[in-house]
DNA sequence: GTTATTAATTGTTAAAATCGATTGATGTAT
DNA sequence: ATACATCAATCGATTTTAACAATTAATAAC
């Protein structure tokens, strides 16, 4: 079974169109003979006439009218397929899918999403909050094509570009022991009275290699920065957090002191990373640039 | 602007269901290496990415997925087409315009459109009523596909085949002196008493041709046979008829009566007459033979 | 009769499509 | 770890196709 090709339909539509061989070659921007040829071809390759001709006058046949009007479908969709390409092709029009780990996300995105659209009017955002293996995996799949988590974190075969780094504080309650220190060193901290995220988020893992690896017993897992707050704020215990919530309302409570940590000072770095087969990699360099440099601002 | 081919969207739509190169180039009957190149090409026209390969799978990108889905739409039109071209291929599947003069049309349609529809249940005709020479032109430019003529008639150029001759006959008034004779010949006629349709009829001129050519100097013009008949009945004079609208209801008039023409009859060949070139002239000979078949019967 | 117009045809060349075989990269099983 | 299997890209050779320029044959117009 012989398919047409969608030249032979063009040339059809324009003989059809302007009753005339040399002007529908002209239009094609060929020669009459080619286009008197591809038409034959045609006919040969369905079976059937399309065309009457005498030598004054083509007369399309009924059949060859209603593949004319099939032609002229075909014919618009594909001009279509090259309009949808050529809209993708301006830098960061895509919609782009990007996972966040939820240790950042609640600060960096108020921060950052503005700006961003203001940089990128047509770029569309799609947000997906999750745990760094999660993002991974649904990076992976191509469930999403990038994401920002927190470095150390094992990111083999995927490009990754950092974007930030942040240093941790303690956050304590009002009126602690602790808060006499101007720093902090990792000897200070009460390990037992220590509060961490539950498994899985990578702040935890931050955490306790900054205390020493695991020798850490926490007492309490938290299943988000939020609660671990309110905790410390009640006077349960302390806590790490990254610099970037100490602007956060959450962190304006009256009841934390917070204080920085001593040197060596404890930090995470921020990285965007993606696919590096991905369609987007080089819209990904250009994204990872932006956030880079609202960071820093 | 390069559009893209039938086959590349093919190749495309393949691997965009079935996520892997080697199975769909197996679908689509070519080699691996030739679908492969075929994309890639694809992509290179189109300026785009469709596809994401790793070594272990193949991911669509939007963009792909969006032009796989006009892809799919191309491909069925395209079958379509082929399915169209398949159907037309059946002998008299077709709609065929057939065009008919006055004088024949009310008395040969009523004997065989029936039996046409039975042998040829496919066919649609889309019948229309006129005038030779009106029917040449239309015929010629293409509005109607054959038509059914009497001849002698001037048919150059176009394709030509009997389907059945009838003789003239004399209708006169019940009473009238001629219908002691049972034969009339030509000298008979009552010139000055002879009744014909208007000019354009071809009936006419048959006629006059039988008494004589441009001698004859006709008392008065009716715009139909139907005219004409009730004209000799009120016994405004005679007319002529042809031989198949003697069952015609019209000329079972109680004041009618008929007679044959003396030797050498005068009569008139009917033909199906169509374009030389037209697509339909296989179809136009087998309508001939039915024509001539159901005339004799 | 001559000329102009038109589509088909012919012969040639350039471009492309396709294949078979290979390569290099990547998982998987032993 | 190592060998094995899988997969898409790549390469080189061959066939097929597309396109053109020039010509021909048929037709209409003058």
């Amino acid at each position: 079974m012989y398919l047409p090709t969608i030249k032979q339909l063009q040339y059809l539509l324009a003989v059809v169109e302007l009753r005339h061989f040399g002007q529908a070659a002209e239009r094609c921007f060929v020669t009459q003979s080619t286009l008197s040829s591809a038409i034959q071809e045609l006919e040969t390759s369905l079976g059937v006439q399309l065309l009457e001709r005498t030598k004054r006058k083509v007369l399309p046949t009924p059949t060859g009218l209603e593949i004319a009007e099939q032609a002229r479908k075909i014919l618009k969709i594909s001009y279509n397929i090259i309009e949808l390409s050529s809209n993708s092709k301006n830098p960061l029009c895509n919609e782009v899918r990007l996972g966040v780990i939820p240790t950042i996300a609640p600060f960096l995105l108020p921060k950052v999403l503005l700006p961003l659209h203001q940089a990128f009017p047509a770029l569309s955002l799609l947000l997906i909050e999750d745990q760094s293996a999660h993002l991974m995996r649904r990076l992976e799949s191509g469930e999403i094509d990038c994401a920002i988590l927190a470095l150390p974190y094992p990111t083999e075969k995927l490009a990754c570009q950092l974007i930030g780094e942040e240093s941790f504080w303690v956050a304590m309650p009002e009126g602690d022991p602790l808060t006499k220190k101007r720093k902090i060193s990792a000897a200070d901290l009460p390990m037992e009275r220590l509060l961490l995220l539950e498994e899985g988020h990578c702040l935890r893992d931050h955490a306790m290699s900054t205390c020493g690896g695991s020798e850490v017993k926490a007492q309490f897992q938290g299943s988000s920065l939020y609660t671990l707050i309110e905790m410390v704020a009640w006077g349960q215990g302390v806590t790490f957090v990254p610099a970037m919530a100490l602007e956060s309302p959450l962190l304006k409570h009256a009841r934390i002191e917070l204080r920085p940590l001593d040197e060596p000072t404890p930090h995470r770095q921020m990285a965007l990373v993606w696919r590096a087969t991905s369609y987007q990699k080089n819209n990904m360099v250009i994204l990872a640039d932006k956030l880079a440099e609202l960071m820093v601002g």
